[in-house]
DNA sequence: CGCGTTTGACCCGCGC
DNA sequence: GCGCGGGTCAAACGCG
């Protein structure tokens, strides 16, 4: 009972429009899970932020204590709060490097007719796809954390929930979605810190096979936060939600970078992906595993990592 | 009627 | 082996 009104609360948060909930601030960084087998090798923007390995527990990332006292991409005099939390890169002591979130990112596959022998058991269980897979190979998977009141930050495509559950040691709930277009497996998933309820934590989870629903491929890059704030997110439909400009102009260091390598923040089939600010915000990309250590890989495909990660940032690691 | 949300049940991996 | 926690499914429901 109790729960539900808490749930509720949470949705009708949620499904506010973003005009009256959108976030004054705010402070992102983003965790990157590459499928790949290297463990050690690689090493990507996580290195150069001076970022250890994350774990998939994304409260421990809020829970652990910053490496850098401050970051200075973000001016404490205006995130107090999020500054600590949003710029919380596990530590090297923090082993909460599980990194075995078992995903079903390949729940897709076609069963084996063990399975099929083992659902027809299973009577009236739901058939489930997934298999008893060694090998399960996770999409790439990218968080990042906004200092919002919406759960739902709105990317520009459609997404579908198909799932709430409690969240341990957490009074807030992590919801699941799915985008809807069909053929596109990609997912994502909010969960509200527990730490600091202002902060949102979204993880996105595979790659859009397809164009922005919102923003048509070839207008997507990046959207001017004025635009964004407009058209992005409002326009879009994409249910309620807030949107969220990638702040450019406002980071005297991002700003700096790009102008130096004259190179754009996001790729190609890039959603509407922006990030509102108010001059004061700024993402911080964390790397939750290693890139890939192809770099024709890396430019063909990082999923939603190449629609949000600057380019010199992806710069593909050294060889080690 | 179509689409999205809610919600309880189920499945699976992992740690003990 | 068992329990726990995370992730997913799908029926029921709500809304436009």
């Amino acid at each position: 009972m109790e729960k539900k009104e808490e749930l509720k609360t949470d949705n009708s948060m949620a499904n506010s429009t973003f005009s009256d909930q959108i976030p004054t601030t705010f402070a992102l960084s983003g965790i990157f899970d590459m499928p790949c087998e290297s463990e050690k090798g690689s090493l990507g923007f996580m290195d150069m932020l001076g970022i250890q390995d994350y774990g998939s527990s994304l409260f421990d990332l809020l829970q652990t204590p910053p490496v850098q006292p401050q970051s200075p991409l973000l001016p404490a005099s205006t995130i107090p709060e999020s500054s600590e939390v949003v710029n919380t890169p596990a530590t090297p002591n923090s082993s909460s490097i599980s990194s075995s979130s078992t995903e079903a990112a390949n729940d897709e596959q076609t069963k084996t007719v063990e399975e099929e022998e083992q659902d027809q058991e299973k009577t009236k269980k739901q058939m489930k796809p997934k298999k008893k897979n060694p090998k399960r190979q996770r999409e790439p998977r990218f968080a990042f954390m906004t200092k919002s009141e919406v759960d739902h930050l709105d990317d520009g495509y459609r997404w579908r929930k198909y799932g709430q559950k409690a969240v341990k040691n957490s009074p807030f709930p992590r919801s699941y979605y799915r985008c809807t277009t069909a053929a596109c497996g990609v997912k994502k998933r909010v969960e509200r810190s527990s730490e600091d309820p202002s902060i949102v934590v979204t993880t996105y989870e595979g790659t859009h096979t397809h164009p922005c629903p919102i923003t048509p491929r070839g207008s997507i890059g990046i959207v001017p936060e004025s635009a964004a704030f407009g058209g992005g997110g409002g326009g879009g439909g994409g249910g309620g939600a807030s949107s969220f400009i990638i702040p450019q102009s406002h980071s005297s260091h991002y700003q700096h970078q790009q102008q130096q390598q004259q190179q754009p923040y996001f790729y190609n089939h890039t959603p509407s992906m922006t990030f509102s600010t108010n001059s004061s915000s700024f993402p911080i990309f964390l790397q939750e595993r290693q890139f890939c250590p192809s770099p024709s890989s890396m430019l063909r495909d990082h999923g939603l990592l190449q629609d949000i990660v600057p380019s010199q940032m992806r710069k593909e690691p050294k060889e080690e």
